[in-house]
Order: C-alpha cells, then sequence, then structure tokens
RNA sequence: CGGGACGUGGCGCAGCUCGGUAGCGCACUUGCUUCGGGAGCAAGGGGUCGCUGGUUCAAAUCCAGUCGUCCCGACCA
C-alpha cells in the first residue's frame, strides 16, 4: 500500500481527550476517532490490526470445535422479556421502539439470542455439545466511557456459547475454551492469569476472569510470584501474621497520650516512635443500618467490598465530618472504638482481636489512647477479614510475599448451567426420551480492548509496537528523497518485490521531510522499515530498521535483505506461537 | 447519578479577571530552495468564539439555561 494513497491521519500534539497512553497513541496514529462520547470509528489501521486480531482468535476458537455464526445487534425486547433481564439489566440496555411501535433494544450481550436459536434448532442430545461463537457488536449505555476502546459503549467482543446434556459435558466444554483462551492470549505475548470471579449480571454458577497484568490496569490482582497462586484483590487470602505489640504499653487500663495535632496514623507514628502497625483505626461508616465503626491496624486500609459482605450492608460510605465529630466528640482523626455516640455496630479486622493492646484515638482532640483492650474498653459487634491485602502480605500457600498487581480484564468465561434455558424453556431430549434444559456455559473476550491493551503494554511514547501477528503492517519502505529518480525507482522497486512475496508491506512515497517520515513509521507501529535516501545509493547497501530491537542492518544486495524480512517474519511468527 | 474541569479556524492553545479591531504555534494552498529524525524563505486561504436567551450603545469576555467532552466515585469485556 502506497502512504500517499492510503488514509492515515497521524497527529503530531497529544489529543487532550485521551488521559492514557494507549489511547492517546491509537488517537495520534490515526488508528481510531471518536464518534460520540464511548462510541468510536476504526481507522484503516485500526481496522487492520482489528481483523488481525479477530482472525488470530478465530483460528483458536475454530480449532477448540466452536462454530462461527453472527446474531442480529437489533433484538426485540421480549426476548429479553422471556429471560427476566429486561429489568435487570437497568439502563445499561439501550432501548427503542420501530415504525411499529415495537420495543427492540441494542444487544448489550447474547446469552436470550442464541439460546432462543438453540432452542427452535436443536432437538436430540445426539446434536449436542455444541460451541458457537461470534464476533460482533455489543451496546452498553455505560455510565461513564472512558479511555477510548477500553470502556466504551460500543464494543466488539468476540462471545462464545456451549450447549451441553449435563454438568459434566459443560466442564468439558468449558476446559476447552479456557485452553483456547490461554492459546490466544500467549500468542499475542500477554502476561495473564485467570482469577475466580463474582458472576455478576450474566449470572451463573461459577466465572473465571482472564486479567493481564498491566501498569494502568483498573482492576487489582493479587499474586505469589513463588507458587503461583493469583486471586482479585477482594478475595485473596493470606497468612495472618501477628505484630508483636510494645510490651512496655501493657497496662491494665487505657493510658492517654498528648498528641498536639497528629491525626493521621502516619503522623501520629512518627511522633511517638512508635509502629503503625501498633495502632488501631477507627473509620466511622454511614450505611443503610446506621453508623458503624470499623477498625483495622494502622497499617492497613478497610475494604469497603469486604465491609459490606461481612455486615451485608449494601449502601457504604465514609460518614460526614460532623457527624464524626458528633459521634466521638472530638475533631476528624482522633476517633476511637470507646464512648462513641449512636453507633449501631463496631466491625473489627480479626487482627485487632489477635493482638491484646492497641493505640487509637482518645475521641478527644490532640489526644491518642494506648493499652486499648477488645473485650475490656470495647466491644466488637462482629469480627471478619476487612483490611486490604498489601504487597508483602504473606502466602497461605508457600509463605512468600504476595505483590498486588494491576491488570485489565480481556476475558471472562462463565458456567452458566440451566439459568437461562430454565427461564426460556430451552429443552432437548435426552437419551431416555426425557426432556432436559441445556447446560450453558458462555466465554468473552473484549476485542477492541485487546487491541488496546497491546498498545497500552508493548508500546512507548513514541509509538506503537504490536506483535508482528497483529501489526497492520510488516514492513514500511521509506524513500526519503522523493525527488531523486533513483531513489525512487529503487524504492518503487523494493516495495513492488515485497509486495510480491507476499509481504504487508506500506510505502512512504509521501513527498515530505525525512523527520517528519521516520517519526510516522515509528509511531503508527511497523515493526520493520526500510530506508532508503542518498545514502543508500553512495554506499550501495540496503538499510534494515527494526524497531522492536532499534537495530540497524546493512545488506550488500537485495536478495540478502529479502531473505532477512522473510526470516524475521517467520521467526517473529514463531516465537508467538 | 453525585463531585470537578473544559468548549475560541483541522489540531494544540492565548485572549475572558477589567465588555469595544479575534490572536499564536502546528497543519493546509501556491512558488522557489532543501532533503537521514517533525526543513527555510515568500505569498495566501480558513473562525456567526458549543448552542439559546438575558444584561448593555456594544458580549469570546458578564448572567441564566442548555448541549457536548474529559477527569474522580458505584458498574463491566
Amino acid at each position: 500500500m502506497r502512504y500517499s494513497k492510503f488514509f492515515i491521519p497521524s497527529l503530531k500534539e497529544d489529543p487532550k481527550e485521551a488521559a492514557i497512553k494507549s489511547h492517546r497513541l491509537l488517537l495520534r496514529a490515526g488508528y481510531i476517532r471518536q464518534i460520540s462520547g464511548g462510541i468510536y470509528a476504526y481507522l484503516p489501521l485500526g481496522f487492520k490490526a482489528l481483523k488481525k486480531l479477530e482472525n488470530l482468535i478465530r483460528e483458536e476458537m475454530n480449532s477448540a470445535g466452536a462454530i462461527e455464526i453472527s446474531m442480529p445487534f437489533v433484538q426485540p425486547l421480549e426476548l429479553w422479556r422471556q429471560s427476566g433481564r429486561d429489568e435487570d439489566y437497568g439502563r445499561e440496555l439501550l432501548r427503542f421502539k420501530d415504525r411499529q411501535d415495537r420495543d427492540f433494544c441494542l444487544a448489550p450481550t447474547y446469552e436470550e439470542a442464541i439460546t432462543d436459536l438453540v432452542k427452535k434448532n436443536i432437538r436430540s442430545y445426539k446434536e449436542l455439545p455444541l460451541i458457537l461463537y461470534q464476533v460482533h457488536l455489543k451496546f452498553r449505555d455505560e455510565i461513564r466511557p472512558r479511555y477510548g476502546l477500553m470502556r466504551a459503549k460500543e464494543f466488539i467482543m468476540k462471545d462464545a456459547y456451549s450447549f451441553d446434556i449435563n454438568e459434566e459435558g459443560l466442564d468439558k466444554s468449558y476446559k476447552i475454551m479456557k485452553n483456547a483462551y490461554e492459546r490466544i492470549f500467549k500468542r499475542l505475548g500477554f502476561e495473564f492469569r485467570f482469577i475466580k470471579a463474582d458472576s455478576g449480571e450474566i449470572g451463573g454458577s461459577f466465572s473465571e476472569e482472564l486479567m493481564v497484568f498491566s501498569e494502568y490496569g483498573e482492576d487489582k490482582v493479587v499474586v505469589c510470584s513463588n507458587c503461583g497462586y493469583s486471586a482479585s484483590f477482594d478475595d485473596a487470602e493470606w497468612a495472618k501474621e501477628y505484630h508483636e505489640s510494645l510490651g512496655s504499653c501493657r497496662q491494665p487500663r487505657m493510658t492517654k497520650l498528648f498528641t498536639p495535632d497528629k491525626k493521621s496514623v502516619e503522623d501520629v507514628s512518627e511522633y511517638l516512635k512508635i509502629d503503625k502497625a501498633c495502632f488501631a483505626k477507627t473509620i466511622i461508616y454511614e450505611s443503610e443500618k446506621g453508623f458503624i465503626a470499623a477498625m483495622v491496624r494502622g497499617d492497613h486500609e478497610v475494604n469497603e467490598h469486604k465491609l459490606k459482605k461481612a455486615t451485608g450492608i449494601k449502601d457504604l460510605t465514609l460518614a460526614k465530618e460532623e457527624d464524626v465529630e458528633r459521634i466521638t466528640g472530638s475533631p476528624c482523626g482522633f476517633a476511637g472504638p470507646f464512648r462513641l455516640h449512636g453507633i449501631n455496630l463496631i466491625i473489627v479486622d480479626e487482627e485487632i482481636t489477635a493482638q491484646e493492646y492497641w493505640i487509637t484515638g482518645a475521641n478527644e482532640k490532640d489526644a491518642h489512647m494506648a493499652n486499648v483492650k477488645p473485650d475490656r474498653d470495647f466491644t466488637p459487634d462482629i469480627v471478619a477479614k476487612i483490611r486490604n491485602i498489601g504487597d508483602g502480605d504473606m502466602c497461605l500457600r508457600c509463605a512468600s510475599r504476595l505483590s498486588v498487581k494491576n491488570t485489565i480484564e480481556l476475558g471472562h468465561i462463565f458456567k452458566l448451567g440451566e439459568k437461562y434455558s430454565l427461564t426460556m424453556d430451552a429443552k432437548f431430549l435426552d437419551e431416555s426420551g426425557a426432556s432436559k434444559n441445556f447446560v450453558m456455559g458462555c466465554y468473552g473476550i473484549g476485542v477492541g480492548r485487546t487491541l488496546q491493551a497491546l498498545v497500552e503494554i508493548f508500546s512507548d511514547e513514541n509509538g506503537i509496537n504490536l506483535p508482528v501477528c497483529i501489526s497492520p503492517f510488516i514492513v514500511c519502505v521509506v524513500s526519503l528523497n522523493t525527488g531523486d529518480e533513483k531513489i525512487v525507482s529503487l524504492a518503487d522497486r523494493i516495495y513492488n518485490d515485497l509486495l510480491k512475496a507476499g509481504n504487508d508491506v506500506l510505502y512512504d512515497d509521501r513527498k515530505l521531510s525525512a523527520g517528519v517520515k521516520l517519526k510516522d513509521v515509528d509511531l503508527i507501529g511497523i515493526p520493520l522499515k526500510i530506508i532508503i535516501g542518498n545514502k543508500t545509493i553512495k554506499d550501495g547497501k540496503y538499510e534494515l530498521a527494526i524497531k522492536k530491537t532499534g537495530k540497524r542492518e546493512f545488506y550488500d544486495n537485495l536478495d540478502d535483505l529479502y531473505n532477512k524480512v522473510t526470516t524475521l517474519v517467520k521467526t517473529e511468527f514463531l516465537n508467538m506461537i
């Protein structure tokens, strides 16, 4: 493809609306453009990369025995009434009417459509198991779309659905899909883990999320580098380690300490020269069950997700400053667990009851209290794990140190069981002629999000760096001086030779200065470039630059150059498989 | 939905506090010179200042409303 005849509107400056690297690069490199909040157009480069990614996924789905179909993006709302999700899905489901005043919606997912399709067309156990998939649009009217393709309202997803005669069959299908996912994400070069997850809106009995490690990920995962244990930030387990409280602090009653203006644990710890782990902090929350107090060790943080679970509370927010002042009788920053007014519940982290003496706030301005003893000076109503896990906590399995990593969720696989086949009355006849519900699974990959994750993880600020198997072009021929006959005809020839050899090649024949062209190739992320300029003619050597390594190689004749390109492409592909 | 910020040629921004001629860089067009990492000179084109209403002799600027975009929270691939 000649650059001059193609459409790559690259941007020199960072667009102001993009907050993260991958979003900036996709816009700057002319891969995508926003049409409306959370709604994007794929430009030629983005579209080519997207198609390559989709096809890689197709290869693995097909080889796993899944069969590709395509279901309607616009669906009758009636389908959603059948499953009951018309109400469950809420405002994320975009609804509208056609000219006959019938209700429709844009598909946020396809369980209803596929269940309906299979229900009407599969009669017998002999036709099972069946795994169908599609690569298709979805629309969710997100509350807050952001970060480009990472969280768009309209997005492309690969979704597969398995139909089995029983749970064992489902387990098998699930495993087949999980293996396919492992192959896909290995080929893409990602570092990833499957993490057990809440099944959320889609429902079902069991699900795992495919999480890819990335500094800018929105989710947190806890991993042990030694034994490979991994779990979501909210569910991860760790080994208890008890901190020795200060011996000199053990007293038969509480002792008041003067701590002028020292409000945070940090400040007090520094002021008193006592380890933060010897403190217990008391946090006041407001909830539908009234005000509650939660306690964790001074060097830990309350995990609101765990707090909600342990208390059965749904709406939880930090209490307002004036409420804290009323409840504790002191300014914010000096709260302790005793003599609280209007607290309905005291919940403490299990580490609080495991240690005898604590330093807490004194519920008095400029004062903290030492020798605070659980069950003597205050009485917890609930003892539970309510603190965040942190870097350095001990692994429950192997006693190594755990670390918390940011991740991006790129896939989610579910064992649905009979959830949809029951509500939608989808049945087949088994061996004995009895009518049975399909046992289902569903398996998603956010394709657009995966493309952006590749950009996020493998690129630098100079440009995109997609894996060779996804990159829109493999090699770019850059002709530096378009006014020079010799250079132009040499560049033309190399371009045509590479094209004939079956390479995906871009030819930058634009009449622009060298700097602009070289910057553009780096930005749009073509893995190999062949640079042809005066130097080429003068030295009689052909230059190949490899983006990934930054290396430049020189060849005496064209055949050597072509051979190198071919081997590089082949080995790069091999490395990815 | 709650909290915050921003809307001025294609892109990035200044001007707004203190009302009075709409400006800068890049991009674009033409010509000449350049040609190995975002070239130089010269000449040009392009904006009802998001929209609506109000205040005023006069509004990009002040006021109200509205729409859009982005960021922070609860949801998700």
